[in-house]
DNA sequence: AATATAATTTGAAATGATTACAAAAATAAG
DNA sequence: CTTATTTTTGTAATCATTTCAAATTATATT
């Protein structure tokens, strides 16, 4: 996606898509990889000039107010970003601490019976060992 | 649950079942309250003397290890503990910051298509409003 | 374009949860 | 009873995140 269609899309949801916004939404969206706060500084600091880990902080907390990321917690000490919020699972791997998405639809998540609740969130997330990880194990 | 039948779980679980082990383990099961450290901690000071906040993390990392209490991590900064390994889901409201189960069964879980992964835990998290909370909003 | 106003970014310090570590205490074994 | 091993303690360190006030940047108005 291009700058041009980022900027766009946090127009359309209430963001004012200044520079590093945007950059930092093209970030999470290019590279898909759930990162930590400071995956995404130490990737964008070469890109732009004096980036501050307090401006990702304030705009990933944009974001997530915005509805335009979700926010992970997968493992205790670390929130993890995602830019797509369409319905789906992750995976996280103990050996090489990747998380991967994969595909679930809403309609099979099980919905519990919990008279008069509102359910604004859904995680589903498994833990374990990634095939590639596992591989390595065997061998 | 007794201390004796606490003892003994834990030993069939390979934990040595030492006098504040048992009192925390004791503490999750009656409790069933998905507590923080903090939470345990305060509530036990009074009943164990002179415990210490390390070892309450000492014994819950034992724990979780051996396989007899989950760590929830539903919200970023906190980890929460639940001995009920059993499949069940959870939800934690947002306004009282509770968490509660919701029972769910181990076949009514989406599986992904993961080929050659190896899955070692399921986690189902909603967020949301309780519906205590979401009448007093009405009110 | 110049100025005023508001919003954003920065960096340092504060906070909060968790871990590391070495000394003290408790437990088990000989 | 003595020694070896395990557990607990408390302080200090670490790590992620938030707070906050000052500096900067963007927007609106003249």
């Amino acid at each position: 996606m291009e700058q041009q269609q980022i900027s766009s899309y946090l127009l359309k949801s209430g963001i004012r898509p200044l520079q590093k916004r945007v950059k930092i939404m093209s970030y999470l969206v290019s590279k898909r990889n759930h990162p930590t706060v400071d995956m995404i500084y130490s990737d964008l600091i070469h890109e732009i000039n004096g980036l501050s880990k307090t401006t990702i902080y304030n705009v990933l907390n944009l974001f997530v107010q915005s509805g335009v990321t979700l926010a992970l917690n997968i493992e205790g000490n670390e929130i993890r970003y995602d830019a797509d919020t369409s319905t789906h699972g992750h995976f996280k791997c103990k050996i090489c601490t990747g998380v991967i998405d994969f595909r679930i639809k809403q309609e099979d998540l099980p919905k519990p019976a919990l008279d008069g609740f509102r359910i604004d969130e859904h995680h589903y997330y498994l833990k374990g060992v990634c095939s590639f990880c596992a591989n390595k194990i065997e061998a």
